[in-house]
DNA sequence: GTCTATATACGGATAGAC
DNA sequence: GTCTATCCGTATATAGAC
């Protein structure tokens, strides 16, 4: 699959779960036709990342919002009840749409050095495709709610454990070295948030995704390839 | 040195620039006995730490403030002109600290392996003292002013080059393979400040900082070390 | 469904007493 | 040096017209 058909799926997938969200929430909202509902927050949603991106989620006001989006205030509180409703279902959307998409193309390999490349490689494509919500997901994920940062800190350890497994398994398929899994697991996920966290660095220097997920891989792939190292953190 | 002689190295020259900050603005402060005006520029600026790490500098109410120091609205402002003037002070003071400690000891190795050691062990070490300063700067460093933010984007860019400017002189040396050390340099700072972004997580996991610096030059030495790799981002 | 107008509250900053 | 009291702008959220 090339990037733009990724690119594609994840528009696809983003609209379905907006339409799930519309339906969880038809009692709540005041807006009853599906089609206005679904376009409509996918463009509160586009703006809510934008500005929120650019000053912080407490910072934007709903004059900000209701400019971006065209849409008055009044309108804009049809759609959700509050400024923490609408987190809630921006973080929500995002997170079912990553898990979605991330099982689906890990769970298609079966050896652990083709599932570490297609981890590797989908988790960079989906930050490239969604970047302004992972952005936003981490950076504002300590200013949330108990119910939400919990979610958020439990959405970090999952991708964790996805890695920390398939390293695992490939300790147990005998093509990795034994290594301290879940230690090097938290560093490729370091790895990763950079790609989204600096985006304007690599932009700048030209480096592309592909580019990165491959380099990404070499250097944890030479970790675990080299008997020569001990390691001393067991 | 061990790390509560660092400790007491950073603390010391945080006082040393919280003085020179005090000379510095001695014109604009209401208050003119250095003495009081230090011991209160640490309550502050600690207090807004403490306070922005949990909700947000923005989120933070000069109220909040005033509540967490003990000192009255009125009094706060007698040391600074305004949120804005604050948050400049609290930035100048921490990147003033690092750059003086940082310099210090990687200048004090001659060869890149020991070097790199120093750098990513300093690095880590200082990171450990000032977690809160850290974690804060990389939070709010979106939401600060134009000429702030420049600040906080040539830190980043300053450090980077720090390691990669060692990794180059390795390979000068005959002891590092040829890689894309900038590539490599800004994986270590990646690693590097997970350690105070997720130090929740480590802290949990019951990983000392000396147990992560020595983690992270392993997996940094088996990829410079290792010749099979070839570095197809060039 | 969407708009305008407004109620109510909270934040930054200052004045002036002590 | 520090405090209390207060001004004034701006924020969220809602009411009610169209």
């Amino acid at each position: 699959m090339n990037y733009s058909d990724f690119q594609l799926m994840v528009k696809v997938s983003q609209q379905d779960i907006c339409r799930e969200i519309f339906a969880e929430n038809r009692k709540t909202m005041r807006v009853k036709k599906e089609e206005t509902a679904v376009r409509n927050l996918e463009r509160i949603f586009d703006a809510t990342l934008k500005i929120s991106n650019e000053k912080g989620f407490q910072a934007m006001s709903m004059r900000d919002l209701s400019r971006e989006t065209g849409l008055s205030m009044g309108a804009l509180y049809a759609y959700f009840a509050g400024k923490e409703d609408l987190l809630e279902m921006l973080q929500s959307q995002g997170r079912a749409v990553i898990q979605r998409i991330l099982e689906e193309h890990i769970n298609a390999e079966s050896r652990a050095v083709s599932k570490l490349r297609a981890a590797v490689r989908t988790h960079l494509h989906l930050s490239e495709a969604m970047q302004p919500w992972f952005y936003f997901s981490y950076m504002e994920a300590k200013n949330l709610a108990r119910a939400q940062r919990d979610k958020a800190v439990a959405g970090e350890l999952y991708t964790e454990k996805i890695f920390a497994d398939i390293l695992e398994q490939g300790q147990e398929e005998g093509v990795f070295e034994p290594r301290d899994h879940l230690l090097v697991a938290s560093v490729i996920k370091a790895m990763l948030q950079d790609w989204y966290l600096k985006r304007w660095k690599y932009a700048k220097r030209s480096i592309s995704v592909d580019q990165y997920a491959a380099f990404i891989l070499e250097f944890v792939e030479a970790f675990y390839l080299s008997s020569a190292n001990s390691n001393t953190v067991a």
